[in-house]
RNA sequence: GGCGUGUUGCCCAAGUGGUCUAAGGGGACGGUCUGCAAAACCGUUAUUCGUCGGUUCAAAUCCGACACACGCCUCCA
């Protein structure tokens, strides 16, 4: 099948073709380890994680890199504000990231290279772009990339750097930059670094930011590769710079395919770190929500496209998580009947084609979703009406393994059951002995007592199913 | 000032020239089932896609203008 991906440099959907026959390297921009990520950060990241799953779902092989920036102005400053080494400040953060990843099955990378364990090849690659004459010396030391000298530059962004503002304020240590828009391959040391630089050929000093991502996704990836992504927001600077660093020391094209994922809003306003509204993931889980109800919602809005989080969406992916649970249930126990029923592959194929080729479509996922909702209704109208027997229930189980292994939220494996308390235990039986002697009156009063305990009593014909609110 | 994006039912959200009297989810209302509920299922809820104009045999989809919202041009994914 063919794969198409909406390329940011060329604006619009390319059928996607990797360098090597089925094999995708990709380049993502990871997390700033100077705090605890976001859920905006998040979504950035399941949206790799949906794009990696897909790729793999549609038979190819990833090898994925994500950058882990542990040494910049924010993780600098804010860990001599602590008081703690840079090493040991950032650590905390990336041992979170990590754990937050995990919570959301995100799915590993095969490369998480740090900033710091790199400075090495950064340091080689600004040589080469100064012998190459892209890059000058500053007063201070400082080493810039001249963006006069790289002729293409805003071609991702489409920025024009003749027609831009420049700046209402240039920070005083850039003072003796050639141009505004000339960015930093090296900084020297100034005392707000602290105790924080590595020798180069330049002086003591640290890497820029941008210098980080062209080293080491040339070191994993090579000097073209097939995909790199991101936060909307790094298209510019960050990625021009990316590109502009790359072209110019390799004479070769530096990405085949540029993915960016929109932003995450909240209640309608941008979030973001600087303004500190932000959410993150363990916030949301002290709160009580589990990690599955926030990877749906985060998953659950194409990702070129503004995703209001709200706390109302959150709750209304518990109860859709909930309805597929209860389907898995009652699927697994026709399961175990063992009994005859109607054939189903056809429709079951039909609802999976469909969802693989929807991804396909510049991971189109609310019309993935379609599909999955739709299965779900026709297996509840199969169940209701009797007719599905346990090779039918099989099908269809398969058939939603099959859709986690993109989506990663369901919980199939074995049947959920949740605890339930002896004395929440107790009056259910209760309950259900008065209502077997049509005490209707005391089994309605029980039922009202276990809906304020926080448990709703569910009647079959002949028992009862108790489950959390 | 420059560049760019969005506006689809009560809410979220697909669809980007004919199969659209517009997928899917949530909500609301009505029904089936039930002692009553819950769950599940069925039905109803946009002849219409920000406004106006144009192109076309044909437009939510293309073009233009306007309105509103938002983003980037400041090391925020």
């Amino acid at each position: 099948m063919d794969i198409q991906f909406f390329d940011t440099m060329e604006r619009k959907k390319r059928k996607f073709t990797p360098i090597k026959n089925k094999i995708v390297r990709m380049y993502t921009c990871g997390p700033t380890v100077y705090n605890f990520a976001h859920i905006g950060n998040f979504r950035a990241y399941l949206f790799e994680d949906i794009l990696r799953r897909t790729l793999e779902y549609h038979g190819y092989k990833v090898i994925q890199v994500m950058n882990l920036t542990d040494v910049d102005d924010k993780t600098i400053r804010d860990s001599i504000a602590a008081g703690i080494p840079l090493k040991e400040y950032t650590k905390k953060y990336v041992d979170a990231f990590f754990e937050d990843l995990n919570k959301l099955n995100v799915e590993k990378a095969e490369y998480y290279p740090a900033a710091t364990a790199h400075i090495e090849e950064m340091i080689t690659l600004i040589q080469t772009l100064v012998e190459k004459g892209y890059a000058y010396k500053s007063e201070d030391n400082s080493i810039y990339f001249s963006i006069s000298k790289f002729k293409d530059y805003g071609k991702l962004a489409r920025i024009d750097m003749d027609n831009q503002r420049s700046g209402a304020r240039v920070n005083s240590d850039e003072y003796d930059k050639d141009s505004v828009a000339d960015f930093a391959l090296w900084k020297a040391w100034d005392e707000r670094d602290g105790n924080v630089w590595w020798d180069s050929p330049w002086g003591k000093g640290r890497p820029g930011w941008h210098i980080e991502c062209s080293a080491m996704s040339m070191k994993y990836l090579g000097k073209t590769f097939d995909i790199h992504t991101g936060g909307i927001d790094n298209m510019f600077p960050h990625h021009e710079d990316e590109i502009a660093q790359s072209e110019s020391a390799n004479g070769q094209k530096f990405v085949n395919y540029w993915m960016h994922c929109e932003y995450l809003i909240v209640d309608g306003l941008k979030m973001s770190k600087s303004m500190g509204n932000f959410y993150t993931v363990r916030d949301l889980i002290s709160k009580g929500y589990t990690p599955q109800e926030i990877r749906w919602v985060l998953i659950s809005a194409q990702y070129r496209r503004k995703l209001n989080f709200t706390m109302d969406a959150l709750k209304h992916s518990r109860e859709s998580l909930k309805s597929f649970q209860t389907l898995f249930n009652n699927l697994n126990e026709i399961i175990k009947s063992k009994k005859d029923g109607k054939p189903v592959s056809d429709i079951v194929n039909d609802y999976v084609g469909n969802f693989g080729s929807a991804l396909a479509d510049d991971l189109n996922i609310s019309e993935a979703l379609a599909s999955v909702f739709n299965l779900l209704r026709e297996s509840n109208k199969l169940i209701a009406s009797e007719e599905l027997g346990s090779k039918g229930a099989e099908i269809i189980i398969a058939a939603f393994h099959n859709f986690d292994s993109i989506l990663g939220v369901f919980n199939l494996d074995e049947t959920h059951e949740e605890e339930i308390p002896a004395d929440i235990k107790k009056l259910a039986e209760e309950r259900f002995a008065a209502r077997r002697t049509k005490d209707f009156a005391k089994s309605d009063a029980i039922r009202k007592q276990l809906s304020e305990l926080g448990w709703t009593v569910e009647d079959k014909a002949n028992a009862y199913t108790l489950k959390k609110n």
